[in-house]
DNA sequence: CCCTGTCAAGTCACG
DNA sequence: CGTGACTTGACAGGG
């Protein structure tokens, strides 16, 4: 099992995801950012090296604009020595590596215009991984999408979609239960129907599921992913104390981890901690699993 | 320096 | 119909 979090480090006071607005833009200004970015999420992933972190989720924002018509130098070549640079440490560590494009990415959208920014961002998103040279258990998770009050036909246009997406982009697509609409078993129906893996999101499923234990279900969405997928991948998180519904929580609730540890304990995956404090928990979380894993084997 | 309106993009719930 | 939430606030202009 490898830990992780999302995107930003706390600690070490730079940014992977520094971005600017669009009526800022200029051709300096965006390399500029970029470079900085880069240098930053090399010095985040040296620092999650060094502290035993070995899963990390990569900003969308780490190239601002790549899927928009603006952004119209070639940054792939500009900055391909950085990304085999950055690619080549990911690989000499071993380290998991995901991305989670935001919720403007709606594949089974009605809009098709919806449809086209939705591919150029996945798309975008592929060529980054790539230019890292990063094998295919390099992921993307996104959602299904809207239900349209339909959502039996919204889930037949998610498949037919999923098939006919390039192949970089397919082969790197991975399927996440959202805490609103679709659910895992929904998920689990659209991997019977296209093959693509389903990433358990274990806080989700407490919000929008219908109490399914989570070993259970965690187990059913390891079914599948394929052995070049990598092993699966879960996310985490525990609800903020009195606070609105979806809100993730500002630091890890060691009760609730160690009871969900347990019920998923037989089971390996790597593990993405979506709580506020970002490396913090992390950090907390590795302890308290290589404890507890001990104890289990013992 | 601090404050705050606004930011590329979608969907849906809520009031 | 307008606003806020989402996985993540933070940029940028004005005072």
């Amino acid at each position: 099992m490898k830990i992780g979090y999302p995107c930003i480090n706390q600690r070490i006071g730079c940014s992977s995801g520094r971005t600017f607005r669009l009526r800022s833009y200029s051709e300096k200004r965006h390399i500029e950012t970029v470079a900085g970015n880069l240098d930053c999420l090399l010095s985040v992933l040296q620092f999650n090296v060094e502290h035993g972190l070995l899963f990390f989720r990569i900003t969308s924002d780490l190239v601002p604009f790549a899927s928009h018509p603006i952004c119209s130098y070639p940054w792939h070549d500009v900055f391909a020595d950085r990304f085999r640079e950055i690619g080549a440490f990911i690989g000499e560590h071993r380290i998991r590596i995901s991305m989670h494009p935001d919720q403007f990415v709606v594949l089974n959208a009605g809009d098709p215009g919806v449809v086209v920014n939705s591919i150029r961002e996945l798309r975008y998103h592929a060529d980054l991984l790539d230019l890292m040279h990063l094998d295919r258990s390099a992921k993307i998770q996104i959602h299904t999408g809207g239900v349209y009050g339909d959502k039996e036909q919204s889930m037949h246009r998610f498949a037919g979609r999923y098939d006919d997406l390039e192949l970089p982009i397919r082969r790197r697509l991975v399927v996440e239960n959202d805490d609103m609409r679709y659910t895992v078993q929904d998920c689990l129906q659209l991997h019977e129907d296209t093959g693509i893996p389903v990433l358990f999101d274990a806080f989700h499923h407490e919000l929008n599921g219908s109490g399914e234990p989570a070993g259970e279900t965690a187990a059913l969405c390891s079914g599948t992913w394929r052995p070049d997928d990598g092993i699966p991948m879960i996310d985490y998180s525990s609800r903020q104390p009195l606070d609105r519904r979806g809100r993730h929580a500002e630091t890890l609730d060691r009760g609730h981890f160690r009871k969900f540890l347990a019920e998923t304990m037989p089971l390996d995956f790597d593990l993405m901690l979506e709580i506020k404090d970002k490396e913090k928990s992390a950090l907390l979380a590795a302890e308290i699993a290589a404890g507890d894993r001990r104890l289990y084997q013992a």
